[in-house]
DNA sequence: GCCAACGTTGGC
DNA sequence: GCCAACGTTGGC
């Protein structure tokens, strides 16, 4: 008993994959980018709200991630990822020439944090802001709360299930 | 382009 | 710690 022992952070985390919607507007970055990135893999940067990042550290390899489009027409969600590497330190607010740097992060506390995402799915029709509302299931989704800006957020698993039905459905 | 809703900043 | 000003997000 030398107290060094880890402890997993319960095991309910280790059985059950969570899952999450991420906002991107196309125009900075689609899932067809996605899709076309080196491995269908790119690293999710640039996050900067604390809440968000929150998210971003619960996230593990093999959660699922609904790919929101906003700023577009339709707005909506376009696709499906996966996280493929949990949160590490997002290099892009230490440097100085990324839209995205932070001149209060530093390496000893780079503050903001970026995970891996790879693709798994490009819906054939965006499923539209108007579509989501109409259904019961997701009538809770806090992407549709009014007043919503989070960029990450968690889903439940019944949302989840709801929107890859409608991705799966004639709409 | 408009504007509501929200988060952050900074003066006090 | 309060809160007004400001900047940003994102639907329309």
């Amino acid at each position: 008993m030398n107290g060094t022992a880890p402890r997993r952070g319960g095991k309910e985390r280790a059985l059950a994959r969570q899952h999450w919607l991420v906002k991107s507007e196309p125009e900075a970055f689609s899932i067809e980018d996605l899709e076309r990135a080196p491995a269908h893999t790119t690293s999710w940067e640039g996050v900067r709200n604390y809440q968000a990042r929150n998210f971003l550290r619960e996230m593990e390899p093999g959660d699922g991630v609904l790919f929101y489009h906003s700023n577009a027409s339709p707005t909506g969600v376009a696709g499906a990822a996966e996280v493929a590497r949990a949160a590490y330190p997002d290099p892009t607010a230490l440097d100085r020439r990324s839209p995205y740097f932070d001149p209060k992060a530093t390496r000893a506390d780079p503050r903001w944090s970026v995970v891996d995402l790879t693709w798994r799915a490009t819906f054939r029709e965006v499923i539209s802001l108007d579509r989501l509302r109409q259904v019961p299931a997701l009538a809770r989704m806090i992407l549709l709360r009014k007043g919503n800006r989070l960029s990450v957020m968690p889903v439940t698993p019944a949302e989840w299930k709801a929107v890859l039905g409608l991705a799966g459905s004639k709409g």
